[in-house]
DNA sequence: CGGAAAATGTGCTGTAAAACATTTTTATGA
DNA sequence: TCATAAAAATGTTTTACAGCACATTTTCCG
């Protein structure tokens, strides 16, 4: 379980480890959902998971994705609020769930674990921040080309080193870069026309990866 | 000092006060900026702060708008970066700064206030994901209505209760919300027509309110 | 005070991107 | 393996909003 298992000692693992169950989620499952009161520290085992925000109309908005091993589902228990986002997988994917009231016993009594949080916090915080700047200025060529740079970033490469490391569908690439999935497609077709990309289904291999990120940061 | 204050113990307000710097700020002056090392927490006493962020061409977001006495400038050093945004007076303004590796000490020894950080980051964080959605989906009206509920919820109303306690210019409530100084003072106008506000200079009243949060909902 | 600079207000134009529509391709599972 | 649905692709239309130019007013400060 990663940075969190590192600072407990063994008395608390033990509490953790008899107090966490695991969950297996099939593909686009929801783990929780917005206006949901928060119940568990959720930890990523194995699979991908996105956090989503619904908008005006039913529009979707991806707002951060989530890789093994990683936590999440925490925030609002912390801000004393409901879920303001919902979760859910974006692949067949293995979970591990904590009740909330067990960390905040642990933190309670572990300044490290407290530590581990106010750096999480503190890193979304500014990523989110920053991803409010992205979204609202930049063009959708920069939007498009900045999540997959993202992606890259995220999940990694296959083995050829090139080839993205998560298959997601085009509606899913419009909503994590604010566009139409339409716009995506279209968008995604000018990148292979500019032999940036070569797209084959859902698999994306980036091939100029450099003018990717020029169009990201200038777009 | 407001809920820091209330969680230290007589010998960490000593600690506190001994290392605590009084500052001015002039209208518009920049109190560190993006990029920047994090030295400083910095406590709002008197006047109005805002965060600021510059995009693409020199494009201005306001992050978030700070009142007396509220915290900032923490978020950086916690999450070991440099700032990701910048920190402007409003408004004549005068602020405390306590060097950040003080707060670190006292947060170790004190878990009330590792909470206190916890909670506010934890808050920030859910308000910076719900601007995201906000800002990316709300047509100008909605993001307009919405910046104006926002101020009225942060800084709220002079003695006749519907004067905004924020005297800001078109060009800071467009970087607000997202749109051009142009727009801003003609969706501004048109708001006028509608009888929601009354706008003399600056100086904005608000007066269907419930109409404004509907706009603001849907828009 | 007076002149310059900044802020405000309006109209016009171009365009990026949404909305809509239709076809083609790819999954899915009975 | 075929039927049906879902996803992807692509063309067309519409519109919301940025960009710009310019006039007017207000603010600032030497």
């Amino acid at each position: 379980m990663a940075e969190i298992w590192s600072v407990l000692s063994a008395d608390e693992k033990r509490f953790v480890t008899d107090n966490l169950q695991i969950h297996s989620f099939k593909k686009n499952q929801l783990i929780y959902a917005e206006g949901d009161e928060p119940e568990f520290l959720w930890v990523l085992l194995k699979g991908k998971v996105k956090k989503i925000k619904e908008g005006v109309g039913g529009r979707v908005q991806i707002l951060r994705l989530i890789r093994p091993v990683q936590y999440f589902g925490y925030r609002a228990f912390f801000a004393g609020e409901p879920y303001v986002s919902s979760a859910a997988a974006f692949e067949p994917s293995t979970l591990g769930a904590v009740p909330l009231h067990i960390v905040r016993d642990l933190i309670q009594n572990n300044m490290k674990l407290a530590w581990f949080f106010i750096h999480e916090l503190s890193r979304n915080l500014g990523g989110s921040d920053t991803k409010i700047v992205n979204l609202t200025q930049k063009h959708i060529r920069g939007r498009l080309a900045e999540a997959l740079v993202v992606l890259a970033d995220n999940y990694g490469y296959e083995d050829d080193n090139c080839t993205l490391k998560i298959y997601m569908s085009r509606e899913d690439l419009a909503n994590l870069s604010n566009m139409t999935t339409s716009n995506a497609i279209r968008t995604l077709t000018t990148f292979v026309n500019e032999h940036l990309l070569i797209v084959d289904g859902r698999r994306i291999k980036i091939i100029n990866e450099p003018q990717l990120r020029k169009i990201s940061k200038f777009g």
